[in-house]
DNA sequence: ATGAAAGCGCTAACAA
DNA sequence: TTGTTAGCGCTTTCAT
């Protein structure tokens, strides 16, 4: 690995001290005019790039922010991201990605392995392992160590920090109502995500809406996220006279879609359908997936404004908040 | 920021200087048993982490590799990620993912920015503007840097380095021989990503299969990725008495199903349908796509093993190699 | 068996 | 206006 340049080479060759160097780069008043130009020059000249590592064990700060996201073949997570990103550039900050894949232990891993590269600060969506075991530890661990983390859609009451999430129950509800004003009666919530909070939330909104509108009835169905899950969605369809299904999550309406086409069910005019998270299989079924659009990028960078403006102000000992995002229902051709 | 501890805190706890502790925390022999113990007690009482900044600046290696990818919404290279993580994790290689959206500036940005945080190598897939605008030479810099760099899929000759690729070429001409195999004749090749030089490939390949056989026919169209495409494919499929659709990427494929259940045909009855990449919309189509598998994961995997033997075997002056991937075709329900 | 000291590349208080 | 020095946390060579 040839060396890169360094300020006691550009020193060495200028016949100036490291410091005179240092300080001309950041054009320091206190240096003349002539030596500072002759630094640029140089400087320009070999492409110096002060050492981010060095820079950052000196000032104990990396400007750097770790991500942990459960899944990044998700629409939400990856738009999510995508705001991270946007906003966090903004401010000078880089990121740091780590996918979980759904698991705790993947999860504590990188926490840890995150926390020891010295990343200012975490952005954070629990895994579903995670949210179903409880174990929150390795944020405790964080707190201790006073690393300001700010979570996101998957999150738990039991962590005390800053949160963004999306007011998922009233999109539930708002769903299913938009599904009975278009004339539905008997509609179906169903899901492949049972395990996550998000879906408890998505089932308690459809209730609340089916209970203000006495005319209607609901079926709930939680399904195994398995590779027969769409035999299981198949078998569902055809065993419930139903005229209406919001999948609350994008696999769960996209497979109701296919079965719906396979029994033969005309779509939206037999059986209309509305899923959550706006995403390629949404964008693309056929027809055209009415959803709840969570407004991820606005979300990912909500959640990147805050954090920043903890890193970047240092307001300690302020209560936590939580932010809610408001969800839009984007109407398309699956619905009346 | 509550300081993590460091050495200097366990050695003045314990009364030792700096360096018996160092030593004693890698049980180095020439340290007595019983003041290894005494370190590694207080170690692990206050969970001592070393300093990831310091040690890398020490040594000069991070034991971090850069990702260069263009998309991540796209199984492909999700996949393709999933296999370098797993690779790398296991030679203790962390890994740090930069999008670039495919986007030539964004990727500059990012290579700099990950050469000057000082990862220790890089493993790239060119973003589609870069691979139309020809312009290579943040790599250039790297190789000035002598900062190993592994590409796949998206590669590109002009650049010198050890390369995986899938054979594009060959995957594109099996999946239309299967076409005419089942008994298509009147064939048509479509894309959305036509800058690539992978759909080149595709092209050059299906061509070939056509030229073996003379009782079936090509026809070849290059769609924008833009949101008129579905009329676009609409219109083309209307147009063009065809029956069989070999969408060069995935998007094609899914489109093609869908404006041929649009336009009444049916699915593989009428037009068999093949796709490229096995991703999300293939798996939820209806009927579900035969689709040509590049084995991402595979892939991945062996780009980062590539780099990890550089840079664990510091193996210089080694002719670069380009290793090819076989793809494979997966028969689902969109073919005879 | 233990410790002192130098140095990785940089910053910044202080001296000249 | 420029330079000296100390120190961030760690490793490692060379004393002791």
């Amino acid at each position: 690995m040839r060396k890169k340049v360094t300020l006691k080479q550009l020193a060495k060759e200028l016949n100036l001290s490291i410091s005179t160097v240092s300080k001309s780069l950041k054009n320091d008043p206190e240096i003349s005019q002539k030596t500072i130009n002759r630094v640029h020059e140089l400087a320009s000249f070999y492409n110096y790039k002060p050492n981010a590592l060095a820079v950052s064990l000196k000032s104990n700060k990396t400007k750097t922010i770790g991500i942990i996201l459960p899944e990044i073949l998700n629409h939400f997570f990856a738009k999510a991201l995508f705001g991270i990103e946007q906003e966090a550039s903004k401010s000078g900050y880089k990121i740091v990605t780590c996918i979980t894949n759904e698991s705790y232990k993947k999860e504590v891993e990188y926490v840890e392995m995150l926390n020891y590269s010295s990343v200012d600060g975490f952005i954070v969506a629990l895994s579903q392992e995670t949210q179903v075991l409880n174990k929150f530890d390795h944020y405790q661990d964080l707190k201790r160590d006073d690393v300001p983390v700010v979570m996101f859609d998957r999150v738990s009451d039991e962590i005390d920090c800053d949160k963004v999430i999306v007011d998922d129950k009233v999109a539930s509800r708002n769903a299913i109502q938009y599904l009975i004003d278009t004339g539905c009666k008997k509609i179906a919530a169903i899901t492949t995500i049972g395990g996550l909070s998000v879906a408890k939330l998505r089932f308690e909104g459809a209730r609340e809406a089916i209970q203000e509108n006495e005319e209607a009835s609901l079926v709930e169905f939680v399904f195994e996220d398995s590779n027969i899950v769409e035999a299981e969605i198949e078998k569902f369809l055809k065993n419930n006279d139903i005229d209406a299904v919001l999948g609350l999550d994008e696999t769960a309406a996209a497979v109701a879609i296919n079965m719906s086409h396979k029994l033969g069910y005309k779509i939206p005019e037999e059986i209309s359908v509305i899923g959550f998270t706006d995403g390629l299989l949404s964008q693309h079924s056929y027809p055209k997936l009415t959803t709840v659009s969570q407004h991820a990028e606005d979300l990912g960078a909500k959640a990147a404004r805050i954090l920043v403006s903890h890193l970047d102000n240092f307001n300690e000992n302020q209560k936590t908040k939580t932010e809610v995002v408001k969800t839009s229902l984007i109407i398309r051709d699956s619905t009346n």
